[in-house]
DNA sequence: GTAACGTACAACCAAATGGTTGTACTACTG
DNA sequence: CAGTAGTACAACCATTTGGTTGTACGTTAC
């Protein structure tokens, strides 16, 4: 299954979960629908400050706003925490397939590189993944 | 199951997920580990840049150092992003519960609120010592 | 209508982030 | 031995982040 993502919504989706008041936001939002001052009750922090965390985690697509009267409730988006989910699913599913892949490697092909001994070759000759999905800079 | 991080911890490793170029780090570094300077090759960015990225990387356990003479070999540790990846479960499966739960209970108990408040040990002084301490401070 | 509430937004600030360059030290290599 | 590769780390810089206060404006309540 393959999460529709990019990385830059990636970055931002786990940027917004980096932060333990977003994520109560989050969970308060989910547990019920509210206002944002009803929201920003629960905290220390200024209003404002509370607006702005709700902004990222709008901005993640984490939390949806719905324009009541005069009064902005705030949705939690499941769906979203979701994909978060799942793609680290997916990390774990391919780098621990790369893992395995070479370990099972080991005995038939004597040029496949014990990923875990340090004694190496140190030549950085680098037999680099072949998917190039990044758009952040590469060399190479 | 329960995950054994800290918020403290749960803001590092989302924090540290968040950046593309960190999570290609950790995608190459599971595939086969390699020193910082090899690593660093794949970037166009500078050797200090990259070091500071897998020095995030460390910081949340998501991958390890070991000195092997003048180098610095940078292993994966996956055991971090499975627990990663079992916390957002986690967040996925109380979020829904709690969603079908309220929506069950609707009927019956119209003060089924507010259960789950993470500690408070408001303080509510800023002015900082340099370490704060990152349990968000809640009011209520 | 007036007052209070809920929100938006701008201006400002301190600290953290993400990058750079430069310097120094250690470990290999010839 | 000298030279180079790999790393560590400090200093510096621009931008972002996370917070504040203040102001303005629409909406609800009295």
């Amino acid at each position: 299954m393959v999460v529709l993502l990019s990385e830059t919504e990636i970055d931002r989706l786990f940027h917004a979960l980096a932060d333990a008041t977003r994520r109560d936001i989050v969970a308060r939002a989910n547990q019920q629908s509210q206002s944002v001052s009803a929201l920003a009750q629960h905290y220390t922090m200024s209003f404002a400050a509370v607006q702005k965390h709700v902004a990222v985690l709008e901005r993640a697509s984490l939390v949806t706003k719905e324009r009541s009267g005069r009064e902005q409730i705030v949705h939690s988006n499941l769906d979203t925490l979701r994909a978060a989910a799942r793609l680290l699913d997916e990390f774990e599913q391919v780098w621990l397939q790369r893992t395995y892949r070479i370990q099972g490697l080991l005995a038939e092909r004597p040029d496949a590189a014990d990923p875990a001994s340090p004694q190496q070759n140190a030549s950085p000759q680098q037999n680099a993944s072949p998917q190039q999905n990044k758009q952040h800079e590469t060399k190479e």
